[in-house]
RNA sequence: GGACUCGUAGCUCAACGGUAGAGCGCUUCGUUUACAUCGAAGAUGUUAGAGGUUCAAAUCCUCUCGAGUCCACCA
């Protein structure tokens, strides 16, 4: 044995004797069953991952106790990420998504993932995971695809899907609509202009959105504008005189602005809510390329804030503008991803209906049958499923799970529109399938280079749709939406596609869904609801959550901040022991992670200690002439009948010595089974930590060093006893270093996850 | 506006009703034989502030101040 523990030197070979022996599948026993949280098929390993050893960790526990733990990988395809990142590598070859069909689109990007996949297995190996991977399962998987159409399909005929005209949030430069989940909140400082509105003024950060206004409204008991309720009034307006009406609306603050608000039903999610509850006209005046339409007049073409400026100008020119305060501070949502303001539109979307489908949800988790660790979350997540409200199904991206209905085109040609990309790569912008046909194009054609359908929802002529995986094989023409399931529509759906069908009859409920507390309500809710929707049963019994890895001050990792720790780095220098110890050193259930180096050079210390502790342990074994099996003297375990024979001071005190050791090892196993199951790792870990170091190591063995020396068996067998003990213990957090200590003292061709930790 | 988390040693954090701890850093001493990626000893804290409950509070309650996260609203 080396004086230092080099993880470089072993890391590799031990990964390796673990697939060669198959421990990455379960053995027999229990089952215990943890499924992964799909990473993205192309992503790299960021420090966030590293918390995935969270779940290593209960397999390898639970591996030890004698279960057969199985944990299961699989990678998402997570649409509108990876086409981001697609769109990306498009525009730095002068080319956008508006150059392909989204079938040749889609074929593209399959391509690139399938380049860019894998790596992170390679990396998760390297964090020693003892996952499954031959069962890796793809989220467009072919399985996966049926049974994501099932379910939708089963919905669909329960009437839990519908489609209907929606106010989204729609990023006009990403193009697509995001769930309210998806946006962000910021705070900003916009001037806020007073309007002269015939016989009111009202304000308004949006001037350029007025000619969508459908209504004026004020508050019912506001005694300023009473008379004025449910009657028109006049106004004098960029384009000329208008009449509209007032509406009384409790949605108006009275002591905001003037009191009066526009009412604006297509541009605004409070204004649309409104002008359901008044019955208001939608009139849409920003198209879905951020640009005005023909409704603008004069502005038509002009991009929102272009429009502004010149609506804001025309408007003082005509005076218009009593005033502008231009400190006021209000919020704005954008786009999560590319950070632009989002610009709420009306388009038509598919929808899942929540009320019934969440009340079992909530039932399961206030009843407990899924726990959440920490605690917290329970009432997080109870909070989110209340306030939950129907959920947008569809992404305008071609990356994804085709929403799986047909529009009839027959009879239809008016109502349906495309766009596409003809033979000679021309690209033909939304218009009438019969606007199309008109030109001399084919349906076929139009297929072959389809980009986009969109099939406006008519109050009263409904375009007929049936849902099929399939194109129908009838006489008439059928065309498939291209919407594409949210990411999380068929990520929720984890759970049923990921194992075996007779598996489902024992390893189902799994055992933990471990996850980033950030996707609690994306993913866990969800998946919940799909299980008890599917199965009438839930997917999981516990859900471990925890938070990002931040860095060494607690800032949370961005490229922008230059702060980025790369764990690959990490584990080359100090070891994949090292890095996975620090994750989980001194810090509390469920907090943040802060990752620095210092942190991952004491693991790598005490890993380094965990290592000489054993050679010192072998070398005094190797030098005593008797190599005696240390498990018949655990059996004999006669100290006292030996040391009666010599009454010495010494044998005495290795006698008081010996009793002490076991008495704090018995009660050390006792707390790290406790803890262990009640999931607070980083305690465990730091009890190991502490006992092992500064109670074995620096006083035990320091202790017993004569008695050592001398060649005691008796004593070289109680520490090799306690010592092994807590190798196995420790295993979980630190898995190679324990394993090549265990091969030297049991050879080669052992494994320490062949033993079983007993209590 | 609502909810949640958190203010503890120089830094990062534990302890969650019963003598305030760890890692890193710092000071002093110690290496012929397990480890200097080590050992021994030590310094550093009115546990953000104020009040309350209790025999006992960093820990429970209330308020104040400060940091952060999430949700909602914002014409």
């Amino acid at each position: 044995m080396d004086p230092k523990f080099t993880p470089s030197l072993v890391e590799e070979t031990i990964y390796k004797s673990w697939e060669e022996k198959g421990l990455l599948s379960p053995g027999t026993g229990r089952s215990y069953t943890i499924l992964m949280p799909p990473p993205n098929a192309n992503a790299s390993l960021h420090a966030g991952h590293g918390m995935y050893s969270v779940e290593d960790i209960l397999i390898r526990y639970k591996r030890l106790r004698g279960y057969a733990s199985l944990w299961i990988p699989g990678l998402d395809h997570a649409g509108f990420e990876t086409q981001y990142v697609y769109e990306k590598h498009l525009a730095k070859q002068g080319k956008s998504r508006f150059d392909f069909a989204r079938q040749t689109l889609y074929e593209n990007i399959h391509q690139f993932v399938k380049e860019n996949s894998g790596l992170i297995y390679e990396q998760f190996k390297r964090l020693g995971f003892l996952a499954d991977w031959r069962r890796s399962i793809f989220t467009l998987d072919e399985h996966v695809l049926e049974r994501v159409f099932r379910t939708f399909a089963k919905m669909e005929k329960e009437g839990y899907v519908y489609k209907d005209e929606y106010i989204v949030n729609y990023c006009t430069h990403c193009g697509t609509s995001l769930s309210e989940l998806e946006t962000v909140h910021i705070e900003r400082k916009d001037p806020l202009y007073y309007l002269k509105y015939g016989p009111f003024v009202l304000a308004t950060v949006r001037p350029e959105t007025k000619f969508g206004d459908t209504a004026v409204a004020v508050h019912p008991k506001d005694k300023r504008y009473k008379k004025w309720i449910g009657k028109e009034i006049e106004v004098e307006g960029l384009l000329g005189r208008f009449r509209i009406k007032v509406i009384a609306d409790e949605m108006v603050d009275m002591k905001f602005g003037t009191g009066v608000v526009k009412i604006t039903p297509a541009h605004d999610p409070n204004d649309f809510e409104a002008g359901k509850r008044h019955n208001l006209e939608i009139k849409r005046v920003i198209n879905i390329d951020g640009r005005l339409n023909e409704l603008a007049g004069p502005y038509a073409g002009l991009k929102v804030k272009q429009a502004r400026e010149k609506v804001v100008e025309d408007l003082k020119k005509k005076g218009l503008i009593e005033k502008i305060d231009t400190n006021y501070t209000h919020a704005v949502t954008v786009c999560y991803k590319c950070g632009r303001d989002l610009e709420p539109t009306v388009i038509p979307n598919w929808f899942i209906k929540v009320r019934d489908l969440k009340k079992p949800v909530i039932k399961a988790v206030e009843e407990e049958k899924i726990k959440f660790f920490p605690k917290r979350f329970k009432k997080q997540i109870l909070q989110w499923l209340n306030v939950m409200h129907d959920w947008p199904i569809s992404r305008q991206i071609a990356w994804g799970i085709r929403i799986p209905v047909w529009y009839h085109v027959t009879g239809n040609e008016q109502k349906i529109w495309v766009s596409f990309i003809n033979k000679k790569g021309q690209f033909f912008k939304l218009d009438s399938i019969k606007q199309h046909l008109n030109k001399g194009y084919t349906l076929n054609e139009i297929k072959q280079g389809l980009q986009q359908v969109t099939v406006p929802v008519y109050k009263q002529e409904q375009v007929e749709h049936i849902v099929s995986l399939k194109e129908p094989n009838d006489s008439s023409n059928w065309i498939q939406e291209t919407d594409t399931f949210d990411t999380w529509f068929s990520s929720g759906q984890w759970p049923l596609v990921t194992l075996k069908e007779k598996e489902y009859e024992t390893r189902f409920p799994t055992d933990v869904m471990g996850t980033l507390q950030d996707i609690l309500p994306f993913w866990v809710s969800r998946m919940i609801m799909f299980s008890l929707y599917i199965k009438k049963e839930i997917p999981f019994k516990y859900v471990c959550l925890w938070s990002l890895v931040a860095d060494a001050k607690g800032q949370k990792m961005s490229k922008s901040k230059g702060n980025v720790v790369n764990p690959i780095d990490l584990i080359n220098k100090f070891g994949a022991d090292a890095f996975r110890g620090s994750l989980f050193f001194g810090l509390s259930q469920g907090g943040k992670v802060n990752l620095g180096e210092d942190k991952v050079m004491a693991m790598r210390n005490f890993a380094n200690k965990i290592w000489n502790v054993g050679r010192f342990i072998y070398l005094n074994q190797e030098a005593s002439t008797d190599p005696v099996n240390p498990g018949q003297i655990k059996k004999q375990g006669q100290f006292k009948s030996v040391s009666t024979d010599s009454v010495n001071e010494s044998s005495k005190k290795t006698e008081s010595v010996i009793e002490e050791i076991r008495k704090e090892f018995r009660k050390e196993k006792k707390q790290y089974v406790k803890l262990m199951d009640s999931f607070k790792f980083s305690q465990a870990f730091g009890l190991l930590y502490e006992f092992v170091w500064h109670r074995f190591a620096d006083y035990y063995i320091e202790q017993l060093k004569e008695d050592m020396r001398s060649g005691n068996i008796e004593v070289l067998g109680e520490l090799k006893n306690v010592y092994f003990e807590n190798l196995k213990m420790l295993h979980p957090f630190i898995p190679f270093v324990t394993e090549a200590v265990w091969k030297v003292f049991h050879g080669e061709r052992s494994s320490i996850l062949n033993s079983e930790l007993r209590i």
